[in-house]
DNA sequence: AAGACGAAAGTGGTTGA
DNA sequence: TCAACAACTTTCGTCTT
C-alpha cells in the first residue's frame, strides 16, 4: 500500500527483509525510503521512524573544504547537540559549579530537568533534521565569517530544495528550527526565487498527507483516498491559490471520516496546522464540487 | 458536554495604481 | 505610499449528537 503512495510521489524507495514487524499490523515488508529519510511499513503504511539515521555513505558535504575531509575517509562529522552554542544546555555530570558532588535527590532531579529541557528543546524527531541541517549551515556561515543575512538566505534555499525534492517543510517549521522570523524567510524567499531563477513547484497538498496522516495515527487506505481526493479538486481546479496544508487536513478529514476512523476538525486541525474553521471551508468546497455525500 | 457549523471582524501580507 | 484584496485566524452564538 505504501509502496504504492511512495510510486505516487515518485520516489524511490528499498525494500528490506528485517527482523522488524510493523507494530500496527505485524507486516513484515519494512521499507527504508532514504529521501524521506523514513522507515514505513509496507502493509499498512505506518511511518515507523522518521529521520532514521543511516542515510548511506553519502553524507552531505556543504562545501569543498568538508567535502575534502570527508572523501580522506573517517566517520562523518556528527552533531550530537544541534543546538550547540545556540540554547543553554544542562551538562550530564552530577557536580555542582565547584566540582562537589551532588547529593542523590538532587541528581533525579536534575535528571528529570535534562529530560524535559531535551525534550522542549527538540520537540519531534521530525524537526531534527532541520535542526541539524540548519546547524550546520550556522556553522559554515560562521566559520567563512558570513554575515546574517547570508544564513538567511540559506536556511530559505534549504526550504526551497525541500520543497524541489517533493518533501515539503512549512514555513513554520523552518523559522522554528532556525530561529529566523516567517517574515525574514519569506521575504529571502522571493528574492532569491527572482535573483536565481530557481524555479520553485507550487506545493502539492498530497505531500503533507503522509506526515499528517502518521500524526494523527491514520492508516494507508485512509491515506490513499485523501491523495484521491486531492487529486480529483487539483484537476477541477480548486485548491488554486489555497494553502496546501488546509487542502490535505480537510482531505484527510473526509477520508478519516470515510473509513470510519473519524478524526475530530480540531484533531486534524492541530497537525496541520490550521484552524478548524479552515478546515471546514476547505472541506465544505471539497465536498459541494465533489458532489461528496459523506455524513459527518 | 463535546463537536460541528457559520457569521463577522481582525490580521499580515500581496498587488497594482 | 496607499487602498483593495485574498486567505486565514479569532471569536462567538447556535445547532447537533
Amino acid at each position: 500500500m505504501i509502496g504504492k503512495t511512495a510510486n505516487m510521489i515518485g520516489k524511490t524507495v528499498s525494500v528490506q527483509a528485517t527482523a522488524a514487524k510493523c507494530p500496527e499490523c505485524g507486516g513484515k515488508r519494512i521499507i527504508k525510503d532514504y529521501e524521506r529519510g523514513e522507515l514505513l511499513c509496507g502493509s499498512c503504511g505506518l511511518i515507523i521512524a522518521e529521520n532514521i539515521e543511516d542515510m548511506g555513505p553519502e553524507w552531505r558535504a556543504f562545501d569543498a573544504e568538508q567535502k575534502g575531509k570527508r572523501a580522506r575517509g573517517g566517520a562523518p562529522i556528527k552533531y550530537m547537540r544541534p543546538n550547540k552554542g545556540l540554547v543553554t544546555e544542562i551538562d550530564q555530570y552530577n557536580r555542582d559549579i565547584r566540582g562537589a558532588k551532588i547529593s542523590p535527590k538532587k541528581q533525579a532531579q536534575l535528571y528529570r530537568i535534562r529530560k524535559w529541557h531535551k525534550r522542549v528543546s527538540i520537540a519531534t524527531s521530525m524537526e531534527r533534521n532541520l535542526v541539524i541541517a540548519l546547524a550546520e549551515l550556522d556553522r559554515v556561515a560562521s566559520s567563512l565569517g558570513l554575515p546574517e543575512n547570508i544564513k538567511e538566505s540559506a536556511a530559505l534555499l534549504y526550504s526551497a530544495i525541500c520543497r524541489i525534492q517533493g518533501i515539503p517543510r512549512t514555513l513554520d517549521e523552518i523559522s522554528k528550527a532556525s530561529g529566523i522570523e516567517k517574515k525574514e524567510i519569506g521575504r529571502a524567499y522571493r528574492f532569491l526565487k527572482i535573483e536565481l531563477n530557481v524555479d520553485v513547484p507550487l506545493t502539492n497538498p498530497s505531500q503533507y498527507v503522509p506526515k499528517f496522516a502518521t500524526a494523527l495515527r491514520l492508516g494507508g487506505s485512509v491515506q490513499e483516498e485523501a491523495i484521491k481526493l486531492i487529486n480529483k479538486s487539483l484537476r477541477k481546479g480548486l485548491i488554486s491559490g489555497r494553502g496546501p496544508t488546509g487542502v490535505a487536513a480537510a482531505a484527510l478529514y473526509i477520508a478519516s471520516a470515510m473509513f470510519g476512523e473519524k478524526r475530530t476538525q480540531k484533531e486534524v486541525a492541530d497537525v496541520a496546522g490550521v484552524t478548524e474553521v479552515t478546515i471546514r471551508n476547505r472541506y465544505r468546497e471539497l465536498k459541494k464540487e465533489l458532489g461528496l455525500k459523506v455524513n459527518l
